[in-house]
DNA sequence: AAAATGAACGAACGATCGTACAATTATCTA
DNA sequence: TAGATAATTGTACGATCGTTCGTTCATTTT
């Protein structure tokens, strides 16, 4: 984190922060098309130009708010994961801080990546790949946890990891999904439940 | 299927419906907001206004496509099981032609309900309303299948029928979402694979 | 003090959006 | 054949979109 001495700079930074903050906000809900600067603009008090001119074009602001999506995701999922010592420990606490980040408001339109992944599915282009790219990140953190349990014998060392991972990946967020369309948040514990038994189906019996 | 002799109805009827097709298409890739008057007017080579006084708001343009994605549904993914007796066989039948509805460019963007539910679930009104009591029809009728091949012996009479519903669904969406994201069909076989084992889990070994 | 830098602004651009309404065309009814 | 009916069109509207450009102002560097 380089911490610039120029004021001018920092004023720059945070600004730029804020935009992308909302910008993540917005997009969970409205998705990233749906985005639009002259909105950011108007909600954050600043002008059309003053927040174009941060990126230079939509789709470097799309880019960014992806990037912006990650770092929030790392921050409540993945490193709550990393403060707790290898094993089927760290993927409990892996699979409660994910849990948590669903149900929580971190971003109020439900998961960031979820929105967004059904949106560009379809949509080559830049901001698709960037998307896959996280996905593929978050995939192979899920799996590296599975697998460090697994090392330690702490799960059968015949499960089957990525497909475990898959699973494990399907009823989170199709539960969180469902919660949020239904207003129903006995969904997240449906999901719960499925995640729970299907870790429990492969954890030996030590 | 009401058929009129009129052949101005007719002919309203049958641009009506060639204006849903292209929509629905457009709407399961770019989502239900994407879609543009003007868009399909131009793709169809007929007027704005010819497209537009078919529906008369743009919120009914969506209604309408929701509708005729219903249809679409029905059709590819319903009838085939509806066609063969209840039990087990159904819901075989069911999850194969799911599978099968999935893969086949039925809709070019993937499945129009998973685009459109993650982009409306956040965003209250009508069309929001369509698209869950959707999946409310869907959760319904599969677990129908489910519970009748329960009520035959072919399913453990302990298997949790909701839950199991719920699972089956996240991992057939989770795996059609994933193939198009990152364009690797195998995706699908996974989670197909997944689909098969749960059924078998609780399918009684008769 | 002068020059350079960088954030933010205001105004305007062409394009497209959804929508409105009167006019036109083709078909059916009386 | 005259008149009603329904689909379709053309034109226009205000709003918003992303983008461009020249300017203003505060801060930093020389």
């Amino acid at each position: 984190m380089r911490v610039s001495t120029d004021g001018r700079l920092l004023k720059g930074e945070q600004t730029r922060n804020a935009i992308l903050s909302r910008a993540a906000d917005i997009a969970s809900a409205e998705g990233l098309e749906g985005l639009s600067i002259g909105r950011l603009a108007t909600e954050l008090g600043i002008s059309k130009s003053g927040v174009f001119t941060h990126f230079g074009s939509k789709e470097e602001l799309q880019l960014a708010t992806v990037r912006k999506a990650v770092e929030l995701y790392r921050e409540h999922v993945i490193e709550p994961a990393l403060a707790v010592p290898q094993g089927l420990g760290r993927v409990r606490v892996l699979l409660d801080a994910w849990q948590r980040y669903q149900r929580e408001p971190v971003f109020p339109g439900g998961c960031f990546f979820h929105s967004t992944m059904a949106e560009f599915d379809a949509r080559p282009g830049r901001v698709r790949d960037a998307i896959a790219s996280s996905q593929r990140d978050w995939r192979d953190f899920m799996e590296r946890c599975l697998r460090e349990a697994r090392d330690r014998g702490e799960i059968d060392a015949s499960a089957d990891v990525p497909q475990l991972a898959f699973e494990l990946d399907a009823v989170c967020r199709t539960g969180s999904a469902h919660a949020l369309l239904h207003d129903d948040p006995t969904l997240y514990d449906r999901a719960a439940r499925a995640m729970s038994t299907r870790l429990a189906a492969v954890t030996t019996s030590g």
